[in-house]
DNA sequence: CTTGACTCTGGACTATACTCCAGGGTGTAG
DNA sequence: CTACACCCTGGAGTATAGTCCAGAGTCAAG
């Protein structure tokens, strides 16, 4: 298989599949006399792997680590259970920063809601300095 | 002021108010001969201005915008609602995302666990798909 | 054997928000 | 006047995950 159409199997860009190459997540495959690369029926699981643990939330770096593990006779799941976990506690440190985060943005526009009914051309997020040379006596 | 008085006043570095500057977040202050820049208490403002709204989660792009609203005599508060309303719908479908990446890591994990019971050095998640040359027929 | 579609390499470019650097000039306390 | 701390500019580098390109070569069908 040429990589075109390996490319279209995966829904992956041939640049991407060269890239992923270049940094080593996908071995390198044989080549034609001409140069071209040849690719298996492994290679394009490789490709769903890396795309399947990447929509997990792993980042490259971290999946050619995995990739390493996959490539062993032996299996064994607790490393993965360790990375998983790991990115798991990742992401609920993200959500809890951006609860944290939406209700900082709740606060305000509440404050912007109020000041709106009263001096609706006076920002309260606007005000807290203001800029240079306020022209207060032109 | 020079530039590191005012670095140290808000918790910046130099070089990064030098870049705020060079992208329009902070006027180009008046210089001393030498060319040192020279600032007064408004630019303190101004940058504290610029972390506030940064610590909402606008990029440095957004807070560009921002910046000229607070330039006005008038501010009117309503453009700055819709961008925190924005802001706010962005953080929301992040949070979205998030949750359900969440729900998918403890998929995983509980797909590693049950194996692991069963057949401890066959991660579920490793298998489908195995590298080149499985090794089949040594 | 020609043609058109495909592939090769190496390198530049994208966005974000800075940091770090060299090589030089400036400000000010003593 | 001399240190020494500070400041100047321009440019490179950081991380991420690719994309896009030119200029050249290759493959397969007809």
């Amino acid at each position: 298989m040429h990589i075109g159409i390996v490319a279209k199997k995966i829904g992956l860009s041939v640049d991407a599949i060269r890239f992923y190459e270049r940094n080593g997540l996908l071995p390198r495959p044989p080549r034609t006399q001409g140069g071209f690369r040849t690719y298996g029926e492994n290679d394009v699981e490789t490709l769903a792997f890396v795309r399947r643990v990447q929509s997990l939330g792993f980042k490259l770096s971290e999946i050619r680590g995995l990739l390493s593990l996959r490539g062993k006779r032996l299996q064994p799941c607790a490393p993965v259970r360790r990375r998983l976990e790991e990115k798991l506690s990742d992401v609920q440190q993200k959500l809890t920063d951006l609860h944290k985060l939406e209700h900082e943005l709740r606060l305000a526009l509440r404050s912007c809601d109020r000041e709106m009914r009263k001096r609706p051309a006076h920002c309260p997020i606007l005000r807290e300095g203001s800029p240079r040379k306020p022209e207060s006596a032109k």
